[in-house]
Formats: C-alpha cells, structure tokens, sequence
DNA sequence: CGCCCGCTTGAGCCGCTTCAATGCTCGTGG
DNA sequence: CCACGAGCATTGAAGCGGCTCAAGCGGGCG
C-alpha cells in the first residue's frame, strides 16, 4: 500500500538495497533513478502502480531528482506559484501556515516518502511554507506532468488519487486533536504518531530523536511551548517515556495509547 | 470557478441521535435526465469543464441524480464502504467524525456546490459521518466511474484535482483557526465564512439563517456551547451582528473582518 | 397545546497560558 | 580543541480565558 507510506508515514524504502532490484535491463540507462537518487520514493510508486517498462521509463524521465534542502532552508513559501509537487526522499520538513500578525500554525512534520504540495493544487500557488528541520533530499515533479501521466497511466492516477484522499483524511484527524483533545492526549497522540512513522521506516519506533523544536510540537498541537515542556515531564516522571531534550524514549506504549483513549 | 463552491465541506462525528437513521441506499437508475434535476451540480461541473457534447452525454449517463437525505438522516457514517462521491444539489449538511468514547469533532458544513466524501478515497470507507442538517438533495456518481470519467476526459481529471486540492488548503485553514485562534476569532471567522458562503450562492450574504445547532458550532470551532452563545450575544452587544437564536443579520461586517486581523 | 430540546445567562473553577528566571546545548569562531 | 554566546528547554508562580455546573426560558414539533 504505497499511498499509506506517503501519508501516513508507513513503510518506505529507504535504502538503495531495495531498490538495486530494479536491474539495468529493466529502464533505459540514461532515466535509471536509482544511480542518482538511490532513495527516490517516486520509484517505490512507480513500482508499486505496476508500470510497463515503457511506462517507467516515460515515468522516470519527468521526475526532478534530488534536490537538497539544509536544514533551515524553504523548500518554498506561502504565496509562491506551485511548480512541482515533491516526494521526500530522505530527510524531516515542516510545513507552516501564518497570518498577517505572523501567527504562526504547524499543520505537519512530513518526512521520507511523504508527498507534499498538494494543497496548492486548487489555486496554484503553495498555501504554507515547508522548512526543512534536517538536511533533506526531495524528487520533484511538475504538476503538469503530474497530470498528463496520470492520463497515459491510469494506475499512478489512482495512487495518486488516494495519496490526496489520505491527506484529507490525515487532516481530519488533526482537526479532531486541536478541537476536542486535551492537551495530555495531544501530546501523547503526537508521541505515538512520530514512533509509528519512524517504525514503518524501519527505524525504532521506541528510541528516537525529535527534530523539531518545542515551539514547533505546541504549535502543531494548538498549545504553548511551556506546556509541552511540562507535559513531557510529567511523562517522564510517569515512566511513560525517558525524554531528553529531543532525545525520546517510549517506556510504555499501552499506557501512552490509553491516554489517548485508544 | 466551480470549484471554489465545492470547497468548503467535511465531516465530523456526532452521536447518541435517536432521531436520526441512516438513509436507504441509492435505489435509482443513474440515467434520469437533469430535467429532473434542475440544479444538479454536476451539470455545473461539466459545463465548466468545457465537454463536448459526446462527453457531456457521457458524463450525465453516469451521474445518480437526486438522492434525498431529510433533515437528521445520514447521508453515511464513519466505517462505510466508499460507494460514491457527491454534490450537493440543495441542503446543507454536516460532516463530524468521532471517537471511541463518543467525543465528536465536527470537521465541516457542506452545503449546495459541495462536493463529499473525499477523504474516503484513500481507505476505501468514509471517515465521518455525514447527517442532513435540512432536507437535502444529492447527485453522486461512483468513484469507479470518476476515475473512468477523468481518463476519458482530461478537463474533468484537472477539475476534481483542484477540487481535492482545496479541501486540503480548506482543512489547512480550520487547522490554523483550532490550533492558533482565541474564541472570539474564532466565531468571527465562522460567521464571515457563512456569510461568504451564502452570498456565492446568491443568497444575502447579511442576513441568513444558520442551520445547525450551537454544540454544532461550538465543536466545529473546538469550543463549548455556552461559549458559543456567548460570543454571539456579545456580538450582538457590540452592534457587531444582529442575531436571534438562528437568525443572524451581518451589521458590521469590516469589523467583524478587523476582530479576525484580516 | 404541551413538552422537550435547544438557547441564554450567571457564578465559580480549572487547565492552560503568561511572565519570569535559570540552565543547558549546540554551533561558531578563535 | 575549547570558550563563548545565542537560542532552546525547563521550571515556578500567578492570572485569566474558556469550561463546568446550574437554572430559567422560548419555540418548534408531535
């Protein structure tokens, strides 16, 4: 289910070995992705839609491999005029709206395999901002070619149809977090969001690192950075997790997906 | 721009109604002429797509025209298999979703123009429930024959496409109001929303009347019923709005803009 | 016509925010 | 390699915005 690892943060290839499958017979020398872009998750979807070799290979030759962000880095603004639609190949974003006060809203933390930039697609420009919070690696592909292949590939417009889908859905789970979730179930719910998605990447789901800040995390969550803080320590002192800083670790999963009434 | 009519709906969970039962399912043939339906929204759809007249034949084959869902039935709820999406021919709706202890977050108020039940696209089931706020009617078509119909005809691909892209800004735009807005704001912005909403439909955009109930309201924008009322009241002080319990005329609208910060 | 159900309004309280001070980390440059 | 400093995180104390609990009212529907 490839869609999920978009969105959701499920499984993804992240290394080059799954990938090297894909043996030189199978594309054309010049279009092979994985010499360049040995991560590139736009391969695990072209694989997963089942495409024709001529298929592939007409995929393959419209993807804009690698481009890096630094940590710190737009990958765009708010406001400017959508150009390609990316997939994170390796690497942590977040994506921001803001209003004329310069409040500031999280609406996400996408990473390896998730697709971004739809939101642009109604009115062709980006409606938020997408910093990158570690040194990132991204493929992009101009939405117009997004188009004319979903035309010639009815399978990767499907996918690609349900990738959206899955992102209305995601966002509805967000507005039920902000709107009826109290802020230790907020927590905690964001907690368990970030072990599942780094899990489904074949790293810990127990022992990871956070690479947002706290303001980031209590904006997501509709609360103050203080609050954050004390949550996790009050966590911490639960035996709930060991948190360092942004270093973490689940002590107790069932306990933590109690609070959140799951 | 029809699309911009579409944009504003999504579902969210309420519970415990006993009035309310779910809707028969779709009965009808698909073929009925549109003079049955005189407001059908997919015709609008189409004819801004531009089809030709084969296409345009194409098209209506596939729409199921009205569907009727009374005032407290559900169109679906949260768990049932995606059949089909739908447009809202007349009505007004309300999407929630809920949890396990029967906590509900409502997400959205589609009304006339909407088009529903995209977030059910990537799982295959819906993810809210869907009840009618007044005596609604509907077109759908399947989702088999959406993907079919947007290969066949590209005009109509990119539409849905822009479509999905702005219920995801529009969820964006919820997320900023729940995550970063005091109350007061927050009821402002709902009532400018209204207010737009009715006046791109030719309605007054000044003086209308809201549907859906205060604990509607007041868990669509992640606050309590009284504070909801409130609000109102002191708006209605402040010769901000006139309003009576559902009836609400728009008195000062630049000011209820300036209290958004917009 | 009568009875709920939904709306309004008040009083008191609590969870989260605000304000403030200190400590820690990491990146930077010497 | 270390010292420095700015930004980030933690923690405490006090305040307040929105919630809870409660009572009364009005209007639509059966």
């Amino acid at each position: 289910m490839w869609y999920r690892a978009v969105v959701m943060g499920s499984g993804v290839p992240k290394q080059g070995r799954s990938l090297s499958r894909i043996g030189p017979a199978d594309s054309r020398p010049s279009a092979l992705p994985h010499s360049e872009c040995p991560n590139c998750s736009f391969v695990a979807w072209y694989r997963h839609a089942g495409l024709s070799l001529h298929e592939a290979s007409q995929f393959n030759e419209r993807v804009e491999h690698r481009r890096l962000v630094k940590r710190g880095e737009y990958l765009h603004q708010a406001g400017s005029a959508l150009m390609s639609l990316h997939v994170i190949c390796s690497g942590f974003l977040k994506t921001s709206i803001t209003d004329g006060d310069g409040r500031e809203q999280v609406t996400g933390f996408p990473m390896t395999g998730n697709l971004i930039g739809m939101e642009a697609i109604g009115s062709g420009k980006y409606m938020c901002n997408r910093i990158a919070l570690e040194d990132s690696s991204l493929c992009g592909m101009r939405y117009a070619d997004f188009e004319e292949l979903g035309h010639a590939i009815p399978a990767f417009q499907h996918d690609f149809h349900r990738v959206m889908g899955a992102e209305i859905a995601r966002d509805q789970g967000i507005m039920f977090l902000l709107g009826a979730m109290r802020a230790e179930e907020r927590v905690a719910t964001f907690l368990l969001n970030i072990s599942k998605r780094f899990a489904a990447r074949g790293y810990s789901g127990t022992h990871f690192r956070l690479p947002m800040t706290r303001q980031d995390i209590a904006s997501y969550l509709g609360l103050k950075l203080e609050t954050v803080s004390r949550i996790f320590s009050r966590f911490n002192k639960m035996q709930l997790i060991a948190i360092n800083v942004k270093d973490v670790e689940i002590k107790n999963i069932a306990r933590l997906q109690q609070l959140v009434g799951d």
